[in-house]
DNA sequence: CTGAACCTTCACCTATAGTGGAATGTCAAG
DNA sequence: CTTGACATTCCACTATAGGTGAAGGTTCAG
């Protein structure tokens, strides 16, 4: 799979996937004889996991510590179950966090949601937002 | 409490209360009659609001919105519980993202916590990390 | 009276996550 | 055999977020 294909199947673009190869996300591409690179489908696998990481608001760098942990997958030392164990306590913080706030929303919410909402002049900016 | 106490009682730079406040996260502050900043205890309060927010990911915009809709209280527009219903989705959405990574983390970690984790040289890199 | 803490304003900084553009190479279709 | 889509590298630039620093001036406690 060239790289357009690979940018297109992730909704991504080429130069972001470049970039992730820069950044050591993405592994160094196999290339095809021409000098273009070669992906597999697990690349595009990769791509997900690596938006899904974003989209939750892990950055980069963390996302590329848990792929290379992943990646050495053999031999793994006590190091890594650490970093990994790290990445969990941080992941359930924010979860948590999360939650809370949530739960603090939803209040705000619910007031509002049972007071009879008065709709307000569609034309004039809204003082509340 | 002088902005110096409010931002030590929070952790906080007093730079950064003066930045908050150019931002619309705190309230112009009232003013003690030699111009300085004079905060009440609830200034605090929602400092900590704003770090757990802050920690939990979400961006000072995002927190900014759901502070003025708190901040409004009464009379409460149709659009502010629309916005308050997005924020909620916004943020079960980041939940279940977050859940989703924690599983597959999890399962890396569960996979190199059950190898004998080998120690590895502390004196030389780790090659995964 | 001096120094710490405050005031404003404006510029600048660091990190993150890309994007744009130039100059060039490859290749399939017409 | 050229044209157009797609690829390459490399360097610069952008945008956003979240501040921080510096200049120049006031206030106040010891």
């Amino acid at each position: 799979m060239r790289i357009g294909e690979a940018a297109a199947a992730s909704g991504m673009s080429t130069k972001t996937l470049r970039f992730y190869e820069d950044r050591g996300l993405l592994p160094a591409a196999r290339r095809a004889p021409n000098g273009y690179r070669d992906y597999g489908d697990e690349t595009v696998t990769r791509l997900d996991f690596i938006h899904r990481g974003r989209n939750a608001g892990l950055t980069l760098a963390q996302i590329g510590d848990i792929l290379r942990v992943r990646d050495a997958g053999q031999a793994p030392c006590i190091h890594v179950r650490d970093l990994l164990a790290r990445q969990l306590r941080g992941i359930d913080r924010q979860i948590s966090e999360l939650v809370a706030l949530r739960a603090t929303i939803a209040q705000y919410h619910d007031t509002v949601a049972a007071a009879d909402p008065v709709d307000c002049d569609p034309e004039s900016v809204c003082s509340y937002l």
